[in-house]
DNA sequence: TATGAATGAGTCTTCATTCAT
DNA sequence: GATGAATGAAGACTCATTCAT
């Protein structure tokens, strides 16, 4: 006879049971994640989310760091997923326009990813941890220059663009879509104010610095 | 006449003594703020950093986050004070190697700052007190856009820069600079290195993205 | 299964273990309120008098008032149920034997009430929560007037009593009970001192202050 | 040369100047003691009210209770002494008006007095040390007494009291008034809907209670 | 294996009392 | 004597972790 299964993950089928337990606690831990900072979520509030008992927790993870890290990774990959949903097409619009639009991406994600950076940089524990799970895994920064850098150099290869240094240009675009997403979070200003700043800021960096001639 | 002093600010002399005391807390959770994150700071240790007892806290700071937004904005204020120390001259060196000056000293700033600000983001009751003090003194976010604004239009009448949205060319440099801080604290990247990419960051910026004609 | 149970009420057996706990700290509690004075008792009193740690309490209390006002209104309780023990029966003995009777049952309630009354007095909080939690159970102060109003109307529908306000006798033999009893508090009077002025009382209740005409 | 004087009595003349600072500290606990319950007023309340330094407590008296039993003898004392202000006078209106006058009294000065009854049986120490001082000086509960039994006596001499027991009387009268100041204080009904139950309580006990011959 | 109550170290805060000046 | 800051012992409450069932 196979050991009695959490009321909570009784009825699903097909997943091996003591998996699917613990795959709650991470869904549970994530979905908390999202509505509030790191620090303020306890073990009782995942498990009561979970519909599970206090103790679980500790039959799959060894503390609660562990869980956690768990279901930040998850939040993370999740959040980046997202992140080349609409993404410019290279050849479409103007290279500007089509910036402004990564420029925008960023900053939607950077405004969702700032919380849990800011919570886990409060943790060097958990961030150690978590750094070194996102570079087992394929969700690294590069993760997010690909998409752009494959972009630039398409449309470079269009005839659209400059010979520019193309991780120069992602940082000049990333960059103050960070600190604006920093700048909505710190400060309180609206998302859409601020990216009411990004065209101007494309166009300076597409005009470049110097003097007419 | 007067009460007795503190053991720890015994024999310091000059100091009003009702100040000494206070000031002696302010250093001492500002020396804990260097070494570690707010959250992880408590009443008992700033005590026993300051070398005083557990309840005099009480005694010049209604509770622990006013004496930890004390602490918050002098280490702050400290940080920026430093930023204006050697910035470019304008009309001195060239353009482009002033901007990466500019961008180097904000990359130093924010590397100091963003712990700060991650654990303010962590705990929105200090975060909200601390805005307000920063921006009732004169060490809100214009404090560093000021130096690079006026540096800026200085150029521009000087010739050597093109008649470009300032404001967005602030963004263009303070963003990758608070980009490459964050990558710092986050992947843990020397410094260094990170800003040995500056140099191709702001050239990019000054040619601007344009294919030749 | 079944979580452990803490050592204070392993080997009892029969009750709900979830309740066992809850009614032991009630116990303890009520214990103490018998021996001290409410604002006396700490958490950690009731913690050890029950034989627990220190934490337990807030399983199965909010706060350490809600305790208290569980405990406070368990004491009074009892204390009233003992009130109607011997009451005098309509028709039997005198009538001022009988009033006696009722008014020696009422200090003796009032002996043992006063001092959870002044306690709660001085806690503003617990009095309100208390004064709800009694109305709501069927310990109001009516509770106390109705046996002696029975007995009163019995005695006049036996003509052994004249056509007079049932309320106002009422607070003529509670009223002096409840001097007695403070005295008794305040001045450390012995109660049966106190009691041996009973019968001169009421039987100047029963006379009547009138002249002889 | 003496020393300073507090610049709390500094000004005043005449007075011995160290008993001058005691009294000062008496007054304000005295004050507070008429606005607050006993147990939340912290020596520093006392201090500052006084706008004297916290230490100066200490040099008159042993310790904070010492203070306040003081303070609360001195209260009790001027709660009496309005007292008698306005007794019924023998011989005038009738002796059931007489009569409710007093209980009136009675309730009035029982709602003054019982909040610091409470808040003194909630400090034993206290207590102890109020009783001592309370029968030292001419305030004990006979000092309530008098009064009534003298006016009960004049109107026996004046022929509109039967031969009733003097005592038995008193004990009616305040009896029923302390429960009502009681009952203000536990249940917060207020004063003057109680005292409307006064001439019904009077008549009662002026009437008798035997049945009608 | 799941349960969930028990544990107890640790947190902030208050306040009577002391004592150098 | 007066000052008022320093002291430090409590107190209520939280929460990660353990463990009997």
């Amino acid at each position: 006879m196979s050991p009695r299964r959490a009321r909570a993950v009784r009825g699903r089928v097909g997943d091996d049971p003591a998996t699917a337990l613990r795959e709650l606690l991470v869904d549970s831990a994530e979905k908390l994640l999202a509505e509030r900072q790191v620090s303020s979520i306890t073990t009782r509030d995942i498990a009561r989310a979970a519909g599970v008992s206090d103790g679980v927790l500790y039959n799959y993870f060894a503390n609660k760091n562990d869980l956690l890290v768990a279901a930040l990774v998850r939040r993370y990959a999740g959040l980046v997923s997202g992140f080349d949903a609409d993404l410019p097409v290279p050849g479409s619009a103007t290279v500007e326009e089509n910036l402004v639009g990564y420029a925008r991406a960023v900053l939607d994600l950077v405004a969702q990813t700032l919380p849990i950076a800011a919570g886990l940089m409060t943790e060097p524990a958990l961030l150690q941890r978590f750094i070194d799970e996102i570079h087992t895994q394929p969700f690294g920064p590069q993760r997010l220059h690909q998409p752009i850098a494959d972009y630039l150099t398409a449309e470079q290869r269009l005839g659209r663009l400059g010979e520019v240094d193309v991780e120069a240009v992602i940082t000049l675009i990333m960059g103050p879509a960070l600190m604006m997403g920093f700048t909505e979070l710190v400060a309180g200003t609206p998302r859409e104010t601020l990216a009411a700043g990004l065209p101007a800021v494309v166009r300076t960096l597409v005009t470049g610095l110097r003097p007419a001639t």
